[in-house]
DNA sequence: TTCACAGAAGTTTTT
DNA sequence: CTTCTGTGAA
């Protein structure tokens, strides 16, 4: 790491007057490359840090990078705004978003929270939610969001899903937050950009505060938030954004890819740079990772090299069914502790959460410490949201979420006919909750009903007498006044043990964050754990085997890599009926493979469980055929030659959905997957339409003709 | 109003 | 196989 940059480098780093766009391929040291640019914009430039605003993609990065700017220079890093999109609108919303009509005091609503709030809103239109399901509305409207598409233009739209109840729902849901006085993920990119369209002063303001703007990852910038860089430097063009298209991954959550391939265009007289040494990964691992990567058809022609050994080779391993899979793979990190790699030095990774769960048992049955980023989080927890919700309530007493959350928990009486009567009352008039509250009379309730709701606020102005003390003097007093230990020791049974056990955790963080912090009331405490990260919440310094998601790996990397679950159909990712996007799921299998220092191992599953269902069979990954023979070793039972004795089946071969998509065409060369034969190359095509005869070459050498409308072809280029 | 049970639905990736 | 939702009895 000390050693001096290279030319590419030094130029990205000195380069400045001008936007400034680097392409920086996987491990070609672009965090160090910001670093270095931030400390020479101090250091040399001139430019005090409270002028330097630099995005990062989790919240850790933003703290080590702020660590190695340290290391670097003396400086007030302090002052530097360095965060997440999210946490650096968060904060700046939390300053200003009064001028659209909010309180400061906002509540930032989750995913779970959002679509309460939605199917809240469904209920009080009178509409069915098993019909509308809330799940699918929040789907679509973030998307929308996220696409900066707003109710208004909805129905002006051609190229998306136009609905007119969609556009209604969307409508009131954006009402009720405001409503609530709470913003969602998506607003808080959102919310900004009205803010400068509304007050120009303000971006002005910005724009002087911000006189250099960084941002890594561009590629996974979304419009809102390419929006929001734009505005703040459009005018002085001091930016620099760095990312690798390769390594696209999100844009299923609105990223636009056209964000890094456009830069040029958005920002005229932009130089572009090219880090193409690799400092990480073996030959090996990058010969196998471009590759597959190339086979890609809408991406900029680049190629990583190293100065690294060619190191050993990629090791495929096939497994009878998943369980063979965890513990063939846990057998192989356990020999590698022996050889004195620790378990921090390895991950294993896998597209979907749910498969960490036969990994887990494994784990658990050897003994293997090891800790998973994502999945079921700490803070998804019943009993840990249950006292959130409180905390959340005491700061903004709109919220309405977190209020019939809590209401009645722990059980104090009040049921559905009282709440019900609120939610109606907030829905069908200009009432907010905190009004409502405060006429509870006028509701139409017994005396009774009433006086156990006043009970219950009375608790909570209790609680609130603490709230400009420490985080920890408001949990302490929460939970002696609920006293929500009474309530799960009742029972003794292991459930409750461990829900303690959690709560205890939750007291110990809080305490933990109010040493840390000078900033440490209880809304300080709420803000952070609103946007914390998955990856946030991780120690990698801890002696465990890291258990992940493919996204979740970005920018990380290890010595050894397990990628697990290579089959058609899982990596990559099926779903079903519209057309998925293969590029992506390419791309992700990239990241994945380029996170290994010196030795990746792929595996997969000859059958796999899904869900209840019996097992199913599975086919090889057509990503694992894309690396030459030569780069890798296989076990016993994974040489290519092998014809798979696996029938293709999936969720796609039970329905009886016609797979040739009408605008997808085939040509020579193409690769199409067969229910029966599974994966082959197209080696000719005789006449065109629906009854044209298309050959194509099996794995094992197996030449088949078909004609196309019979085929059930699916084109997997 | 509360609790308990049965049935249904659901797993893509995340700030 | 799990988690959530709704229904019915106490």
């Amino acid at each position: 790491m000390g050693q001096i940059l290279n030319k590419q480098q030094n130029e990205a780093v000195k380069l400045i007057g001008c936007p400034v766009l680097i392409f920086a391929g996987a491990g070609s040291g672009k965090t160090r490359v910001l670093t270095e640019k931030i400390a020479h914009l101090v250091d040399e430039v001139g430019i005090p840090p409270e002028h330097i605003l630099s995005v990062t993609f989790t919240n850790k990065a933003a703290s080590e990078m702020k660590e190695r700017i340290l290391g670097l220079i003396r400086c007030d890093v302090s002052k530097m705004t360095v965060g997440t999109f999210h946490s650096v609108c968060a904060s700046l919303l939390r300053k200003h978003i009064n001028i659209l009509g909010y309180e400061n005091n906002f509540t930032i609503y989750d995913q779970n929270d959002a679509k309460q709030a939605i199917k809240n809103v469904i209920k009080s239109m009178d509409l069915d939610v098993k019909t509308f399901q809330p799940n699918k509305y929040q789907y679509l409207i973030s998307n929308l969001k996220n696409k900066m598409i707003y109710p208004k233009d909805v129905l002006l739209k051609s190229d998306v899903y136009v609905d007119e109840v969609l556009c209604d729902i969307y409508t009131e849901y954006n009402k009720s937050l405001k409503e609530n006085n709470a913003v969602d993920f998506d607003d808080l990119l959102l919310l900004p950009l009205e803010l400068f369209e509304k007050e120009n002063t303000l971006l002005q303001y910005y724009q002087k505060k911000f006189q250099y703007v960084l941002v890594d990852e561009y590629q996974d910038t979304n419009k809102p938030q390419f929006e929001f860089i734009y505005n703040l430097s459009k005018n002085n063009n001091e930016i620099t954004v760095v990312g690798d298209d390769d390594q696209s991954i999100y844009a299923w959550r609105g990223a636009d890819i056209n964000n890094i391939l456009n830069f040029s265009s958005s920002f005229p007289n932009a130089t572009t740079i090219k880090l193409e040494q690799n400092y990480r990964s073996t030959k090996t691992i990058l010969d196998a990772a471009y590759n597959v990567v190339s086979k890609n058809q809408h991406r900029a022609d680049k190629k990583l090299w190293t100065d690294n050994e060619d190191g050993e080779p990629i090791s495929i391993n096939e497994f009878e069914n998943e369980n063979n899979e965890a513990s063939g793979v846990i057998e192989d990190v356990l020999k590698n502790t022996q050889k004195n790699i620790s378990l921090n030095d390895m991950v294993l990774l896998y597209r979907t959460n749910s498969q960490s769960r036969v990994i887990e048992d494994r784990l658990r049955r050897e003994s293997v410490p090891y800790h998973i980023v994502g999945g079921m989080k700490f803070y998804d927890r019943k009993e840990i949201k249950d006292l959130l919700a409180y905390l959340r309530y005491l700061i903004n007493p709109k919220d309405s979420i977190s209020f019939f959350r809590i209401v009645n928990f722990p059980p104090r009486g009040i049921g559905k006919t009282v709440t019900d009567k609120i939610l109606k009352n907030i829905t069908n008039t200009d009432q907010d909750l905190s009004q409502t509250l405060e006429s509870l009379p006028d509701l139409d309730l017994s005396a009774k009903q009433v006086q156990k709701v006043e009970d219950f606020l009375s608790i909570i102005d209790s609680i609130k007498e603490t709230i400009n003390l420490t985080a920890l003097d408001t949990i302490e007093k929460l939970i002696d006044e609920i006293n929500i230990n009474d309530h799960y020791t009742d029972k003794d049974n292991p459930e409750d043990y461990e829900r303690l056990e959690n709560i205890q955790e939750l007291v110990s963080s809080i305490s933990e964050f109010v040493e840390r912090n000078d900033n440490n009331s209880v809304e300080d405490f709420i803000e952070e754990v609103s946007l914390l990260t998955d990856i946030d919440r991780w120690n990698m310094n801890e002696q465990k085997l890291t258990l992940m998601t493919l996204h979740s790996s970005k920018g990380l990397e290890f010595k050894n890599v397990y990628i697990l679950g290579a089959e058609e159909g899982l990596l990559p990712l099926s779903h079903g009926d519209d057309d998925d996007d293969l590029e992506e799921e390419r791309r992700l299998f990239y990241v994945g493979v380029t996170r290994g220092i010196e030795k990746v191992s792929i595996s997969y599953a000859n059958s796999r469980r899904r869900f209840g269902s019996g097992p199913m069979f599975s086919l090889r990954s057509s990503f694992i055929d894309s690396i030459p023979e030569e780069l890798c070793s296989y076990n016993s039972d994974s040489k290519p030659s092998y014809v798979g004795r696996t029938l293709f089946s999936d969720r796609k071969q039970s329905n009886k959905k016609v797979l040739i998509n009408k605008d997808s065409e085939f040509a020579v060369n193409d690769m199409v997957q067969h229910k029966l034969y599974g994966n082959g190359k197209i080696t000719n095509i005789e006449g065109i339409g629906d009854n044209s005869k298309i050959t194509i070459q099996f794995r094992g050498n197996i030449i088949k003709k078909f004609i196309k409308k019979y085929a059930n072809l699916k084109n997997i280029n």
